[in-house]
RNA sequence: GGAAAGUUGGCAGAGUGGUCGAAUGCGGCGGUCUUGAAAACCGUUGUCUGUAACAGGACCGGGGGUUCGAAUCCCUCACUUUCCGCCA
Protein backbone atom coordinates (compact mmCIF):
# COMPACT_ATOMS: atom_id res chain seq x y z
CA UNK A 1 0.00 0.00 0.00
CA UNK A 2 1.41 3.45 -0.67
CA UNK A 3 1.37 5.87 1.51
CA UNK A 4 -0.89 8.94 1.18
CA UNK A 5 1.55 11.39 2.34
CA UNK A 6 4.00 10.39 -0.38
CA UNK A 7 0.83 10.85 -2.85
CA UNK A 8 -0.58 14.12 -1.03
CA UNK A 9 2.91 15.75 -1.94
CA UNK A 10 4.31 13.90 -5.27
CA UNK A 11 0.99 13.77 -7.13
CA UNK A 12 2.87 14.04 -10.56
CA UNK A 13 5.71 11.74 -9.62
CA UNK A 14 3.29 8.93 -8.58
CA UNK A 15 1.12 9.69 -12.15
CA UNK A 16 4.52 9.47 -13.70
CA UNK A 17 5.83 6.28 -12.38
CA UNK A 18 2.65 4.35 -12.15
CA UNK A 19 2.67 5.37 -16.25
CA UNK A 20 6.32 3.71 -16.32
CA UNK A 21 3.88 0.53 -15.03
CA UNK A 22 0.95 1.09 -17.49
CA UNK A 23 -1.28 1.16 -14.92
CA UNK A 24 -4.81 1.62 -16.39
CA UNK A 25 -6.79 3.51 -13.90
CA UNK A 26 -4.53 6.25 -12.96
CA UNK A 27 -7.62 8.73 -12.06
CA UNK A 28 -7.31 6.83 -8.70
CA UNK A 29 -4.60 8.67 -7.64
CA UNK A 30 -6.46 12.09 -7.80
CA UNK A 31 -9.59 10.33 -6.23
CA UNK A 32 -7.68 9.05 -3.16
CA UNK A 33 -6.00 12.59 -2.90
CA UNK A 34 -9.68 14.17 -2.73
CA UNK A 35 -10.99 11.69 -0.42
CA UNK A 36 -7.75 12.29 1.59
CA UNK A 37 -8.59 15.96 1.91
CA UNK A 38 -12.04 15.31 2.86
CA UNK A 39 -11.37 13.14 5.16
CA UNK A 40 -9.32 15.00 7.04
CA UNK A 41 -11.36 18.20 7.38
CA UNK A 42 -14.34 16.28 8.06
CA UNK A 43 -11.56 14.79 11.20
CA UNK A 44 -10.86 18.66 12.42
CA UNK A 45 -14.42 19.27 12.29
CA UNK A 46 -15.19 15.78 14.22
CA UNK A 47 -11.99 16.41 16.67
CA UNK A 48 -12.82 20.26 17.64
CA UNK A 49 -16.72 19.16 18.49
CA UNK A 50 -14.93 16.02 20.92
CA UNK A 51 -13.04 18.56 22.35
CA UNK A 52 -15.75 20.75 23.60
CA UNK A 53 -17.75 17.78 24.62
CA UNK A 54 -14.77 16.37 26.52
CA UNK A 55 -14.08 19.50 28.58
CA UNK A 56 -18.41 19.75 29.12
CA UNK A 57 -17.71 16.15 30.22
CA UNK A 58 -14.48 16.72 32.40
CA UNK A 59 -16.40 19.75 34.17
CA UNK A 60 -19.19 17.95 34.97
CA UNK A 61 -17.24 15.63 36.95
CA UNK A 62 -15.11 18.37 38.67
CA UNK A 63 -18.69 19.92 39.74
CA UNK A 64 -20.19 16.99 40.48
CA UNK A 65 -17.54 16.47 42.92
CA UNK A 66 -18.33 19.87 44.48
CA UNK A 67 -21.86 18.96 45.10
CA UNK A 68 -22.86 21.32 42.77
CA UNK A 69 -25.42 19.26 41.22
CA UNK A 70 -27.64 21.94 39.49
CA UNK A 71 -24.88 23.48 37.66
CA UNK A 72 -23.69 20.05 36.39
CA UNK A 73 -26.94 19.33 35.32
CA UNK A 74 -27.01 22.70 33.54
CA UNK A 75 -23.71 21.24 30.87
CA UNK A 76 -25.16 17.84 30.86
CA UNK A 77 -28.28 19.24 28.86
CA UNK A 78 -26.15 20.99 26.74
CA UNK A 79 -23.83 18.51 25.97
CA UNK A 80 -26.28 15.87 24.59
CA UNK A 81 -26.03 18.17 21.60
CA UNK A 82 -22.42 16.90 21.06
CA UNK A 83 -22.92 13.46 21.07
CA UNK A 84 -25.72 14.19 17.89
CA UNK A 85 -23.29 16.22 16.00
CA UNK A 86 -20.20 13.97 16.27
CA UNK A 87 -22.33 10.61 15.73
CA UNK A 88 -23.31 12.30 12.22
CA UNK A 89 -19.72 13.33 11.40
CA UNK A 90 -18.08 9.75 12.54
CA UNK A 91 -20.72 8.27 10.21
CA UNK A 92 -19.80 10.65 7.21
CA UNK A 93 -16.07 9.80 8.27
CA UNK A 94 -16.23 6.26 8.55
CA UNK A 95 -17.75 6.12 5.30
CA UNK A 96 -15.33 8.24 3.22
CA UNK A 97 -12.47 6.53 5.22
CA UNK A 98 -13.81 2.79 3.63
CA UNK A 99 -13.88 4.84 0.17
CA UNK A 100 -10.45 5.93 0.73
CA UNK A 101 -9.34 2.44 1.46
CA UNK A 102 -11.01 1.09 -1.39
CA UNK A 103 -9.21 3.03 -3.49
CA UNK A 104 -5.63 3.16 -1.85
CA UNK A 105 -5.26 -1.01 -1.94
CA UNK A 106 -5.67 -0.69 -5.65
CA UNK A 107 -2.78 1.69 -6.30
CA UNK A 108 0.15 -0.94 -7.19
CA UNK A 109 3.60 0.03 -6.02
CA UNK A 110 5.90 3.00 -7.59
CA UNK A 111 8.54 1.23 -9.74
CA UNK A 112 12.13 2.52 -9.38
CA UNK A 113 13.72 4.62 -11.36
CA UNK A 114 15.91 2.02 -12.84
CA UNK A 115 12.75 0.15 -14.53
CA UNK A 116 11.82 0.36 -18.11
CA UNK A 117 8.59 1.36 -19.34
CA UNK A 118 7.01 -1.23 -20.84
CA UNK A 119 3.39 -3.23 -20.95
CA UNK A 120 4.44 -7.17 -21.28
CA UNK A 121 6.92 -9.62 -21.08
CA UNK A 122 8.25 -8.79 -24.38
CA UNK A 123 9.34 -5.32 -23.19
CA UNK A 124 11.82 -6.67 -19.96
CA UNK A 125 14.97 -6.24 -19.90
CA UNK A 126 18.05 -8.50 -20.64
CA UNK A 127 20.43 -8.26 -18.27
CA UNK A 128 22.77 -10.71 -18.79
CA UNK A 129 23.01 -14.40 -20.49
CA UNK A 130 25.03 -16.51 -18.57
CA UNK A 131 26.37 -20.23 -19.65
CA UNK A 132 26.29 -22.08 -22.68
CA UNK A 133 22.96 -23.50 -24.16
CA UNK A 134 24.13 -27.37 -24.47
CA UNK A 135 23.40 -29.15 -27.52
CA UNK A 136 21.37 -31.79 -27.01
CA UNK A 137 20.65 -35.09 -29.28
CA UNK A 138 18.25 -34.85 -31.79
CA UNK A 139 16.07 -37.44 -29.98
CA UNK A 140 16.02 -35.04 -27.33
CA UNK A 141 13.46 -35.87 -25.02
CA UNK A 142 11.15 -32.96 -22.76
CA UNK A 143 11.09 -33.66 -19.26
CA UNK A 144 7.36 -34.83 -19.10
CA UNK A 145 8.64 -37.70 -21.30
CA UNK A 146 11.90 -38.15 -19.21
CA UNK A 147 9.85 -38.46 -15.97
CA UNK A 148 7.70 -41.27 -17.92
CA UNK A 149 10.47 -43.15 -19.70
CA UNK A 150 12.50 -43.45 -15.95
CA UNK A 151 9.05 -43.44 -13.48
CA UNK A 152 10.57 -41.00 -11.45
CA UNK A 153 7.39 -38.16 -11.48
CA UNK A 154 3.91 -39.66 -12.33
CA UNK A 155 1.30 -37.15 -13.16
CA UNK A 156 -1.43 -39.42 -13.49
CA UNK A 157 -1.39 -40.86 -10.02
CA UNK A 158 -1.09 -37.42 -8.96
CA UNK A 159 -4.63 -36.88 -11.06
CA UNK A 160 -6.35 -39.79 -9.20
CA UNK A 161 -5.21 -38.69 -5.97
CA UNK A 162 -5.98 -35.04 -6.32
CA UNK A 163 -6.33 -33.60 -10.03
CA UNK A 164 -4.10 -31.89 -12.52
CA UNK A 165 -1.00 -29.90 -11.57
CA UNK A 166 -0.70 -32.47 -8.15
CA UNK A 167 2.30 -35.03 -9.65
CA UNK A 168 3.58 -37.81 -7.59
CA UNK A 169 7.27 -38.39 -7.40
CA UNK A 170 8.56 -41.51 -7.08
CA UNK A 171 11.91 -43.37 -5.99
CA UNK A 172 15.04 -41.00 -7.51
CA UNK A 173 12.42 -38.61 -8.34
CA UNK A 174 10.93 -38.25 -4.78
CA UNK A 175 15.25 -38.02 -3.90
CA UNK A 176 15.73 -35.66 -6.45
CA UNK A 177 13.07 -33.38 -4.86
CA UNK A 178 14.94 -33.86 -1.48
CA UNK A 179 18.32 -33.27 -2.45
CA UNK A 180 17.67 -29.65 -3.98
CA UNK A 181 15.40 -29.04 -1.07
CA UNK A 182 18.94 -29.68 1.14
CA UNK A 183 21.22 -27.89 -1.29
CA UNK A 184 19.17 -24.84 -1.21
CA UNK A 185 18.89 -24.61 2.44
CA UNK A 186 22.38 -25.44 3.46
CA UNK A 187 23.38 -22.52 0.96
CA UNK A 188 21.17 -20.29 2.18
CA UNK A 189 22.34 -20.99 5.39
CA UNK A 190 26.02 -20.64 3.90
CA UNK A 191 25.16 -17.18 3.17
CA UNK A 192 23.61 -15.88 6.99
CA UNK A 193 20.15 -16.56 6.25
CA UNK A 194 18.19 -18.33 9.75
CA UNK A 195 16.21 -21.15 8.79
CA UNK A 196 12.56 -21.20 9.79
CA UNK A 197 9.51 -23.44 9.70
CA UNK A 198 6.13 -22.02 9.20
CA UNK A 199 2.72 -22.59 8.75
CA UNK A 200 1.46 -23.25 5.51
CA UNK A 201 -2.08 -21.73 6.26
CA UNK A 202 -2.38 -17.87 7.11
CA UNK A 203 -5.17 -15.91 7.74
CA UNK A 204 -6.76 -12.88 6.63
CA UNK A 205 -4.58 -10.34 8.34
CA UNK A 206 -1.74 -12.00 6.73
CA UNK A 207 -3.04 -11.90 2.99
CA UNK A 208 -3.28 -8.35 3.33
CA UNK A 209 0.21 -7.70 5.02
CA UNK A 210 2.23 -9.07 2.35
CA UNK A 211 -0.50 -7.86 -0.48
CA UNK A 212 -2.11 -11.00 -2.13
CA UNK A 213 -5.14 -9.47 -0.17
CA UNK A 214 -7.52 -8.53 -1.86
CA UNK A 215 -5.30 -7.96 -5.04
CA UNK A 216 -5.09 -12.19 -5.52
CA UNK A 217 -7.92 -12.83 -3.79
CA UNK A 218 -8.55 -15.56 -6.14
CA UNK A 219 -5.32 -17.07 -6.97
CA UNK A 220 -5.30 -18.65 -3.16
CA UNK A 221 -6.91 -21.88 -1.96
CA UNK A 222 -9.30 -21.25 0.65
CA UNK A 223 -10.53 -23.29 3.38
CA UNK A 224 -13.92 -22.20 4.29
CA UNK A 225 -14.31 -24.16 7.50
CA UNK A 226 -11.73 -22.35 9.14
CA UNK A 227 -11.20 -18.73 7.47
CA UNK A 228 -7.73 -19.69 6.33
CA UNK A 229 -5.50 -19.25 2.88
CA UNK A 230 -3.27 -22.04 1.93
CA UNK A 231 0.21 -20.58 1.20
CA UNK A 232 0.68 -19.21 -2.64
CA UNK A 233 4.67 -18.83 -1.54
CA UNK A 234 6.28 -18.55 1.78
CA UNK A 235 6.97 -14.91 1.74
CA UNK A 236 3.83 -14.53 3.20
CA UNK A 237 4.17 -16.89 6.55
CA UNK A 238 8.13 -15.66 6.60
CA UNK A 239 7.32 -11.77 5.61
CA UNK A 240 4.44 -11.83 8.15
CA UNK A 241 6.03 -13.21 11.03
CA UNK A 242 7.04 -9.21 11.66
CA UNK A 243 3.49 -7.49 11.14
CA UNK A 244 3.29 -5.28 13.77
CA UNK A 245 6.58 -5.45 14.83
CA UNK A 246 9.16 -2.29 16.13
CA UNK A 247 12.50 -3.55 15.09
CA UNK A 248 15.41 -2.49 16.23
CA UNK A 249 18.36 -0.45 13.66
CA UNK A 250 20.93 -2.42 14.70
CA UNK A 251 19.31 -6.23 13.78
CA UNK A 252 19.12 -5.51 10.34
CA UNK A 253 19.72 -6.91 8.00
CA UNK A 254 17.31 -9.81 8.81
CA UNK A 255 17.28 -12.46 6.67
CA UNK A 256 15.18 -15.58 6.78
CA UNK A 257 15.02 -18.58 4.71
CA UNK A 258 12.21 -21.59 4.29
CA UNK A 259 11.51 -24.32 2.62
CA UNK A 260 7.50 -24.96 2.25
CA UNK A 261 5.21 -26.14 -0.97
CA UNK A 262 3.20 -23.66 -2.21
CA UNK A 263 -0.02 -23.60 -3.58
CA UNK A 264 -1.78 -21.79 -6.53
CA UNK A 265 -5.30 -22.19 -8.01
CA UNK A 266 -3.72 -20.83 -11.90
CA UNK A 267 -7.25 -20.29 -12.66
CA UNK A 268 -7.48 -19.61 -16.52
CA UNK A 269 -4.53 -21.32 -17.02
CA UNK A 270 -4.16 -24.00 -19.73
CA UNK A 271 -2.45 -24.95 -22.66
CA UNK A 272 0.85 -26.98 -23.83
CA UNK A 273 3.10 -24.23 -21.97
CA UNK A 274 1.62 -25.73 -18.69
CA UNK A 275 2.99 -29.57 -19.14
CA UNK A 276 4.94 -31.21 -16.91
CA UNK A 277 5.84 -29.17 -14.44
CA UNK A 278 5.91 -26.25 -16.46
CA UNK A 279 2.77 -25.05 -14.43
CA UNK A 280 1.41 -27.17 -10.98
CA UNK A 281 -1.03 -26.52 -8.14
CA UNK A 282 1.10 -27.53 -5.74
CA UNK A 283 5.33 -27.33 -6.43
CA UNK A 284 8.03 -26.96 -3.35
CA UNK A 285 10.04 -23.59 -3.16
CA UNK A 286 13.00 -22.39 -0.88
CA UNK A 287 12.24 -19.16 -0.26
CA UNK A 288 14.41 -15.64 0.63
CA UNK A 289 12.83 -12.80 3.00
CA UNK A 290 14.52 -9.88 3.66
CA UNK A 291 14.27 -7.19 6.23
CA UNK A 292 16.63 -4.24 5.83
CA UNK A 293 16.95 -0.48 6.52
CA UNK A 294 15.70 1.61 3.70
CA UNK A 295 18.78 3.00 2.49
CA UNK A 296 20.53 -0.48 1.60
CA UNK A 297 17.24 -2.45 -0.20
CA UNK A 298 18.86 -2.22 -3.91
CA UNK A 299 22.50 -3.08 -2.33
CA UNK A 300 20.86 -5.90 -0.85
CA UNK A 301 18.37 -6.68 -4.72
CA UNK A 302 21.41 -6.97 -6.35
CA UNK A 303 23.44 -9.15 -3.19
CA UNK A 304 20.15 -11.17 -3.84
CA UNK A 305 19.96 -11.54 -7.40
CA UNK A 306 24.05 -12.59 -7.15
CA UNK A 307 22.84 -15.67 -4.78
CA UNK A 308 20.38 -17.01 -6.42
CA UNK A 309 22.63 -16.80 -9.60
CA UNK A 310 25.34 -18.63 -7.72
CA UNK A 311 22.79 -21.78 -7.01
CA UNK A 312 22.40 -21.91 -11.24
CA UNK A 313 26.01 -21.67 -11.91
CA UNK A 314 26.86 -24.45 -9.14
CA UNK A 315 23.91 -26.38 -10.77
CA UNK A 316 25.43 -25.72 -14.13
CA UNK A 317 22.23 -24.50 -15.74
CA UNK A 318 22.55 -21.69 -18.86
CA UNK A 319 20.50 -19.08 -17.63
CA UNK A 320 19.97 -15.57 -18.04
CA UNK A 321 18.71 -12.30 -15.65
CA UNK A 322 15.70 -9.77 -16.91
CA UNK A 323 14.68 -6.77 -15.24
CA UNK A 324 10.98 -6.66 -15.23
CA UNK A 325 9.49 -3.81 -17.52
CA UNK A 326 6.85 -1.72 -15.48
CA UNK A 327 3.82 -3.66 -16.74
CA UNK A 328 5.29 -7.17 -16.41
CA UNK A 329 6.12 -6.35 -12.15
CA UNK A 330 4.08 -7.65 -9.67
CA UNK A 331 1.57 -5.28 -7.54
CA UNK A 332 3.79 -4.89 -4.77
CA UNK A 333 7.00 -4.66 -6.26
CA UNK A 334 9.21 -1.73 -6.45
CA UNK A 335 11.77 -3.99 -9.07
CA UNK A 336 11.99 -7.43 -9.89
CA UNK A 337 14.72 -9.53 -11.64
CA UNK A 338 13.41 -12.94 -13.10
CA UNK A 339 16.08 -16.12 -13.45
CA UNK A 340 15.00 -18.05 -15.81
CA UNK A 341 16.87 -21.08 -17.07
CA UNK A 342 16.88 -22.43 -20.87
CA UNK A 343 15.30 -25.34 -21.83
CA UNK A 344 17.16 -27.32 -24.48
CA UNK A 345 14.03 -29.63 -25.27
CA UNK A 346 11.64 -27.39 -25.16
CA UNK A 347 13.44 -24.57 -26.65
CA UNK A 348 12.21 -21.72 -24.45
CA UNK A 349 13.21 -19.81 -21.13
CA UNK A 350 11.66 -21.07 -17.71
CA UNK A 351 11.06 -18.76 -14.66
CA UNK A 352 13.13 -20.36 -11.89
CA UNK A 353 12.99 -17.27 -9.56
CA UNK A 354 12.10 -13.90 -8.65
CA UNK A 355 13.93 -11.37 -6.84
CA UNK A 356 12.02 -7.92 -5.73
CA UNK A 357 12.68 -5.16 -3.54
CA UNK A 358 9.09 -4.17 -2.25
CA UNK A 359 10.60 -1.21 -0.59
CA UNK A 360 7.71 0.14 1.96
CA UNK A 361 5.16 -1.22 -0.03
CA UNK A 362 4.73 -4.32 2.32
CA UNK A 363 5.70 -2.96 5.57
CA UNK A 364 2.93 -0.09 5.25
CA UNK A 365 1.00 -2.53 5.40
CA UNK A 366 2.56 -5.25 8.18
CA UNK A 367 3.23 -1.69 10.37
CA UNK A 368 7.21 -3.81 10.56
CA UNK A 369 8.94 -0.37 11.50
CA UNK A 370 12.07 0.52 13.36
CA UNK A 371 12.90 3.29 15.26
CA UNK A 372 15.76 5.33 13.77
CA UNK A 373 18.89 6.96 15.10
CA UNK A 374 16.71 10.38 14.36
CA UNK A 375 14.38 8.74 17.22
CA UNK A 376 11.14 8.78 14.89
CA UNK A 377 10.22 5.51 13.20
CA UNK A 378 10.25 4.64 9.54
CA UNK A 379 8.96 1.61 7.78
CA UNK A 380 11.26 -1.33 6.76
CA UNK A 381 12.09 -2.53 3.70
CA UNK A 382 11.18 -5.92 2.35
CA UNK A 383 12.48 -8.00 -0.12
CA UNK A 384 12.60 -11.44 -1.25
CA UNK A 385 13.23 -14.28 -3.47
CA UNK A 386 13.08 -17.93 -5.14
CA UNK A 387 16.05 -19.54 -4.41
CA UNK A 388 15.07 -21.62 -5.77
CA UNK A 389 11.84 -23.16 -6.84
CA UNK A 390 11.81 -26.42 -7.71
CA UNK A 391 9.60 -28.08 -10.42
CA UNK A 392 11.49 -25.93 -13.51
CA UNK A 393 14.75 -26.63 -11.78
CA UNK A 394 14.02 -30.66 -11.85
CA UNK A 395 12.59 -30.18 -15.35
CA UNK A 396 15.75 -28.43 -16.40
CA UNK A 397 18.22 -30.47 -14.45
CA UNK A 398 16.24 -33.98 -16.60
CA UNK A 399 16.24 -32.59 -19.98
CA UNK A 400 20.40 -30.84 -19.97
CA UNK A 401 21.45 -33.90 -18.46
CA UNK A 402 20.01 -36.44 -20.65
CA UNK A 403 22.75 -38.60 -21.94
CA UNK A 404 21.82 -42.55 -24.04
CA UNK A 405 23.36 -43.79 -20.54
CA UNK A 406 20.43 -42.02 -18.55
CA UNK A 407 20.47 -38.54 -16.53
CA UNK A 408 23.80 -37.25 -14.69
CA UNK A 409 22.99 -35.73 -11.36
CA UNK A 410 24.90 -32.04 -11.16
CA UNK A 411 28.03 -33.06 -9.10
CA UNK A 412 27.24 -30.40 -6.35
CA UNK A 413 23.87 -32.67 -5.68
CA UNK A 414 25.41 -36.11 -5.36
CA UNK A 415 26.28 -36.29 -1.60
CA UNK A 416 22.52 -35.02 -1.29
CA UNK A 417 20.84 -37.57 -3.58
CA UNK A 418 22.98 -40.38 -3.13
CA UNK A 419 23.39 -41.48 -6.72
CA UNK A 420 25.13 -40.09 -10.00
CA UNK A 421 22.39 -40.94 -12.25
CA UNK A 422 18.68 -41.94 -12.91
CA UNK A 423 18.98 -44.86 -15.05
C1' G B 1 -16.76 -31.29 20.30
C1' G B 2 -17.79 -29.70 25.92
C1' A B 3 -16.38 -26.31 30.04
C1' A B 4 -13.81 -22.27 32.27
C1' A B 5 -10.54 -18.14 32.36
C1' G B 6 -8.26 -14.46 29.73
C1' U B 7 -6.75 -10.39 25.73
C1' U B 8 -3.91 -3.47 29.00
C1' G B 9 2.47 0.23 26.81
C1' G B 10 9.03 -3.36 24.19
C1' C B 11 7.96 -7.33 28.19
C1' A B 12 5.65 -8.71 32.97
C1' G B 13 1.54 -6.89 35.43
C1' A B 14 -2.10 -3.41 38.41
C1' G B 15 -6.33 -0.88 37.42
C1' U B 16 -14.56 -2.30 38.00
C1' G B 17 -17.52 4.82 35.94
C1' G B 18 -14.61 11.17 36.13
C1' U B 19 -8.29 13.60 38.83
C1' C B 20 -6.33 7.04 33.77
C1' G B 21 -2.66 7.37 28.22
C1' A B 22 -2.96 4.37 32.35
C1' A B 23 0.40 2.25 39.05
C1' U B 24 4.61 -0.82 39.81
C1' G B 25 8.66 -3.90 38.15
C1' C B 26 11.92 -5.24 34.11
C1' G B 27 14.01 -3.43 29.73
C1' G B 28 15.66 1.16 26.83
C1' C B 29 17.84 6.14 26.92
C1' G B 30 20.49 10.22 29.72
C1' G B 31 23.20 11.40 34.11
C1' U B 32 25.88 10.92 39.14
C1' C B 33 29.66 7.75 41.09
C1' U B 34 34.10 4.89 38.73
C1' U B 35 40.61 4.52 35.50
C1' G B 36 36.63 1.60 32.92
C1' A B 37 32.55 -1.59 33.78
C1' A B 38 29.01 -3.61 37.17
C1' A B 39 26.06 -2.29 41.33
C1' A B 40 23.56 1.72 43.56
C1' C B 41 21.14 6.33 43.05
C1' C B 42 18.65 10.42 40.12
C1' G B 43 16.05 11.67 35.77
C1' U B 44 13.63 10.13 31.38
C1' U B 45 10.95 6.71 28.26
C1' G B 46 4.09 4.37 24.04
C1' U B 47 1.94 4.72 19.01
C1' C B 48 -0.91 7.22 15.36
C1' U B 49 -3.02 11.82 13.82
C1' G B 50 -2.58 16.99 13.81
C1' U B 51 0.09 22.13 13.98
C1' A B 52 4.91 26.67 11.60
C1' A B 53 5.02 25.60 16.79
C1' C B 54 1.65 24.97 20.66
C1' A B 55 -3.15 23.22 21.27
C1' G B 56 -6.41 19.45 19.96
C1' G B 57 -7.98 14.27 18.67
C1' A B 58 -7.67 8.75 18.58
C1' C B 59 -5.84 4.17 20.61
C1' C B 60 -6.27 -0.63 26.96
C1' G B 61 -8.14 -7.59 21.13
C1' G B 62 -12.19 -5.91 16.81
C1' G B 63 -17.17 -3.91 16.25
C1' G B 64 -21.60 -1.96 18.53
C1' G B 65 -24.37 -0.05 22.87
C1' U B 66 -25.49 2.43 27.86
C1' U B 67 -23.72 7.31 30.01
C1' C B 68 -22.73 14.27 30.32
C1' G B 69 -18.32 10.96 30.87
C1' A B 70 -16.05 3.90 29.61
C1' A B 71 -9.72 0.35 30.09
C1' U B 72 -13.77 -0.16 33.79
C1' C B 73 -20.92 -1.65 32.67
C1' C B 74 -23.87 -4.35 28.55
C1' C B 75 -24.07 -6.97 23.63
C1' U B 76 -21.37 -9.28 19.80
C1' C B 77 -17.27 -11.26 17.11
C1' A B 78 -12.24 -12.91 16.90
C1' C B 79 -8.19 -14.90 19.18
C1' U B 80 -5.29 -17.10 23.33
C1' U B 81 -4.69 -20.27 27.55
C1' U B 82 -6.25 -24.29 30.84
C1' C B 83 -9.18 -28.76 31.86
C1' C B 84 -12.16 -32.85 29.66
C1' G B 85 -12.99 -35.68 25.06
C1' C B 86 -10.74 -37.26 20.44
C1' C B 87 -6.17 -37.89 17.97
C1' A B 88 -0.66 -37.89 14.40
Amino acid sequence: MLQISYIRENRNDVIKRLQVRNFGQLELVDEVILLDEDIRSTKIRSESIAAEGNAAAKQIGELMRQGKREEADAIKAKSGEYKEQLKVLNEQLGLLEEQFFQKIVQLPNLPYKDVAEGKTAEDNEIILEQGEKPVLPENALAHWELAAKYDIIDFELGVKVSGAGFPVYKGKGAKLQRALINFFLDQATENGYREVQVPILINGDSGFGTGQLPDKEGQMYYVTADDLYLIPTAEVPVTNMYRGEILKEEDFPIKNTAYTPCFRREAGSYGSHVRGLNRLHQFDKVELVQLVHPEKSYEVLEEMSSYVQSLLQKLQLPYRVLRLCGGDMGFASAMTYDMEVWSGAQQRWLEVSSVSNFETFQSNRLKARFKGQDGKMHLVHTLNGSALALPRIVACILEENQTDRGIKIPNILVPYTGFEWID
